[in-house]
DNA sequence: AATGAATGAGAATTCATTCAT
DNA sequence: GATGAATGAATTCTCATTCAT
């Protein structure tokens, strides 16, 4: 149909194979995807791919690492680093999610498929250890009184992780993303007792 | 001749199965667990996994369900649901916390294996859903003035989602449970303007 | 059409895939013999090979073991070791060729296709070294003024490649094994000059 | 921008190729031994290899054709024919020998790599059996009383395996070419009875 | 003349799964 | 009830070979 039989210059096929793969592995898995699904995707022949990749696990590690590039600099380009640790908290936040809600496919591989083989939790571990160090320092800048870095790292977990849930949710489309940064920021900032609409409420106790 | 022949009731060898199966998949994943090697790890031979569970694909259905089932009724019968709903949400995650330190291949296959196959991401997905669904009513019937469901039920998303993350760090024995556990009930009702001995500040501006 | 689809016992399968696996192997060599020809040969399927034999490289391996054991039992249990080293000598060759003669298919695959493979070339010419030195043990304890090894090791190489040789034309049908054995056996003893008939001549002149 | 595209009379090409083609066959022997592998010790492009010889056989073929040239006219160039056979035969060994030790990867070439592809088992055949036919009239110019032909053919089968073993021994280093000529041509004519030091002894009886 | 780009065809290997005893 | 024996169907990966420029 396609006719993708044209000779490409290198760097292009290779963005075309990227693509087919990202997309098939964020579909169907790491496990669950045959390198002839890819290459029948991308439009090329299978040899292609072990050219281009070597292995099926190179080129999954080729995907991750793409991905995690763009996202990395998309969010970088975001974000003005002159402002308050609060301010920047919340703009990484709503820049991540605005990312996410973009690039779908992109956010699904990174995160919920790689860990499907032993060969990349790692990675993913590691990529997932450098974003909440970097919100454990925020934490620790916005704070007053600065207490022993372990409570900040494991506050950060904690904050990382409702980031992915929520992410999680704006990349199957069950989340608006500016309403969903904005619960998060309130969230993160004021916990439950500021819960929407009841700003200067302490816990509700019976 | 080799040991293993013996006959046993039904109901022990399933438990036996299954106690093969978790420990396999929750180390090495869904895929990358052959059939054959649970059976050797059940001292069984494979006719016996697929007699009593009729493919790979239902005996990790299996694992999954009788782990949620055992989780949910360590968590129910951890609680008392006479409690506040602030207290109550502080007791489940308490509850939560310490099954999975005490069971740590179980979390591991029931969360972060269970994604690996398209089987049972949805398996998985449907009982986390459930779990979002009652923090989100606690979350509701704590607050004062009630707001739109969905705004509750986006809040109960993030806060599985931190609860999960830090399980996951109990989990690999990388948080202390009831450090951890107070972490998380503080973060949720105070937020981090109520980071540690900063009760009463408001987010630091520079 | 041999429905060979029957329950047989564990022993009875090796010999059949061993055999099939040194026919094939023996006519087409070892690259150009695939698992799939021989599991056809064999008249089983190919998961067969592997759950028996691992890996092409190991049948293979377990071919050229198993074919020679065969062909040193056969020669062992053909000499008688208290004869003189020049009867000894003329046994062991007679012997040697009369199982390659009966055995074609086995010589072949030792010593022809064997090399084909760097990785059982190894395997081949320690084999070989094994022979050569006995061989070279024959010949110092048949000659009257004993020399420094070396030589006599030398001699060996010379008169078992001389012997290979033989045995390869013995093995394609095209030498008796007989006369083979009784021109071998007067030629290492007497050498060119003792050509037949011409016992006392010198190297003719022109 | 990479060197190698150089405009190169053909004749230089060719030989630049097989020479790199010799080495690695050599080397991995045909089956293990790639194109690409091939190309790229050649510093040329694959469709080179491919415009110059047309196939991964004819390729091995033409490096057999150039080894077996290069021997033939070596051992031809070196030899005297106005010597007695008895001298001619010595001379050929030796010269033979001599060539080995100079052209080690050629030898493997020719006759350890050829047989690995029924291609090419037939060349080196032929080969050998011409080389074979030619001692054999050595044998029999130089045998005062002859016999019918069948005798001399297969003496010449014996002799010539017994060079190719000892030559082999010399390409790999582990024989002295000048020890082991004198050995060869020692043994060819006086076979084992005069075994080094003993000249005039009869073959030794118990 | 020379090559980077591309592929058809097939190889080894691994599973989940099922008989026949 | 229990299992050793057996396989169909993929899957990853490689290689000789050929276009299009």
């Amino acid at each position: 149909m396609a006719g993708g039989t044209k000779r490409l210059p290198r760097a292009v096929r290779e963005q075309q194979m990227l693509d087919a793969a990202v997309q098939m592995f964020s579909v169907n898995g790491y496990h669950e995807t045959s390198m002839d699904v890819i290459a029948a995707a991308a439009e090329i022949s299978k040899p292609m791919l072990y050219l281009y990749y070597g292995s099926k696990e190179e080129l999954f590690g080729a995907c991750l690492s793409r991905e995690l590039s763009r996202f990395t600099e998309a969010v970088g380009a975001d974000i003005d680093l002159k402002q308050s640790p609060h301010e920047l908290l919340g703009s990484v936040i709503s820049s991540v999610l605005r990312y996410i809600d973009a690039n779908r496919a992109s956010w699904i591989v990174l995160y919920t498929q790689a860990t499907s083989s032993q060969a990349f939790a790692h990675t993913v571990r590691e990529g997932r250890e450098k974003i909440i160090e970097m919100v454990s320092r925020l934490l620790e800048a916005g704070t007053r009184h600065p207490e022993p870095d372990a409570d900040f790292h494991m506050m950060a977990v904690a904050l990382v992780g409702a980031g992915e849930a929520v992410a999680t949710r704006v990349s199957t489309g069950d989340a608006d993303v500016d309403e969903a940064a904005d619960m998060l920021i309130n969230l993160f900032w004021r916990g439950l007792k500021g819960a929407p609409a009841d700003k200067e409420a302490s816990p509700a106790t019976p």
